[in-house]
DNA sequence: CTCTTCTGCGTATGCCATACGCGTTACTGC
DNA sequence: GCAGTAACGCGTATGGCATACGCAGAAGAG
């Protein structure tokens, strides 16, 4: 009785899971030249302007060609993923304490995510289940292997700090995209947006939002990293707090 | 000297700021037929479903009409959203602890996703800024009125809460939606995750994940409203000791 | 009563993913 | 060395999408 293979077919190809032809006409193109002009093309434009005509335009061929290489569009971007996140930081050292491991790790992620900002483009079809993600899942577990978490509350927390990071991320990606889209600065887009706040909210009716304002809550010059840093500083103490007052 | 307006045109409709016209025919339509009609769509096929003729199907008229009334499919999102968006709940009581009343808050913000799965699919444009928007700040900012955190620490905590809801809820819909295309039940769907996972993680390459696999961590049921309280619990013990380690 | 302004809406443009099928190439088994 | 077969490149077509444009008719304003 042969088990029946479980894996998606989006997924295949990232796994390796495609056979290579042996018999007919030698490819012109290969799967790794059209992964690499897509990224390409995301890196420029923007994920949404990946498209199967503009990929293969970049390769001076036809849409459909890529079809021989690629099964669909979805699959693409997998392999973009795929080819674009890096490693994950070096797994905790001996050393090291979990904190500092699970800070390199979501500062890798941070940095991934603002180097690729296309990735937050993609439309995420489910859990993680590509090698290269994995590998980051791997990595994260090492920060967290030797505390008292159960393994169930490893991967719950892991999860919540990616989300953290990419929750983080998209916010400064769209700071920058409406920046780019405007020709304007990154601070000028925020001091446009902390205007058009000043502008909308009334006190009779958002009166604590309007204390913020006032406050000069909306006047605090752009800084990504340390927004991130707030922020996951409070996630850490969190989890902190929680292995302490946990039995060893 | 006029003050040039600064709300951006997708958010004009939004905040009331469409002058009606007075001559010419009756309008057969009205934006708000055409928002509820949207939702329909949208509750019934998800906001991908949502498309001007679509829409313009469910009230047996063509697409163009409908721009008469909505200047784009951008600004009907955003309508979308202030009219599906219900009320935040109510703002902090006298006796309540800012927790409790932050927890009252993001319950409510992950019951709303959960009844509008479809939000999560809009893709977002930037930062909060419309009347119903602005109104759930506003209440967030009345849990942690009070504290001695600064008007920006208060932002940026709702942020923070903000983010890992809608990540959350993000996940939570992705398995249902995932569920509902193959005709599965949601614990089916994560059953077969787990066992993706068993098959695609070697030991050798993954030993910590394998490990975390092997002691039932993909085995738990399917426990959403858990899960969630789990990090919020993270979070907001994160927030309690920020704000205990700060002169009153 | 005319002028202006708005309405409904058909048509058209230019994107998009991708199904299908044809002619051609090159390896495999005999 | 030759037939069979499988993979190649890719043109064409289908059906979707948002939306620009323009025209005909309706209705309030002067």
């Amino acid at each position: 009785m042969t088990e029946t293979n479980p894996v998606p077919p989006v997924l295949q190809a990232a796994w390796g899971m495609r056979e290579k032809a042996t018999k007919g006409p030698k490819p012109t193109l290969s799967v790794d030249r059209i992964v690499a002009a897509a990224i390409a093309v995301a890196r420029a434009d923007g994920f949404p302007a990946v498209s199967m005509s503009r990929v293969a335009g970049e390769l001076n061929t036809s849409a459909m060609s890529l079809y021989r290489y690629v099964a669909s569009k979805d699959e693409l971007a997998v392999l973009m993923m795929e080819a674009a996140a890096g490693d994950p930081p070096a797994p905790r050292t001996a050393g090291e304490t979990w904190r500092a491991a699970a800070e390199r790790w979501a500062y890798g992620m941070f940095a991934l995510l603002g180097d690729e900002p296309w990735f937050l483009q993609v439309p995420v079809a489910g859990p993680p289940a590509t090698p290269r993600q994995l590998a980051w899942m791997e990595t994260g577990l090492a920060a967290l292997d030797g505390t008292t978490l159960a393994e169930a509350e490893k991967l719950s927390l892991l999860l919540l700090v990616n989300g953290y990071v990419r929750h983080e991320a998209l916010l400064r990606g769209q700071m920058t995209e409406a920046a780019r889209a405007n020709g304007q600065t990154v601070d000028a887009v925020i001091a446009e947006f902390g205007g058009l706040m000043r502008h909308l909210v009334r006190a009779d009716r958002f009166p604590l939002l309007r204390r913020a304002i006032d406050a000069g809550a909306m006047d605090t010059p752009n800084d990504p990293e340390a927004d991130f840093t707030f922020g996951l500083a409070r996630i850490l103490d969190g989890v902190d707090a929680f292995i302490a007052h946990r039995p060893a």
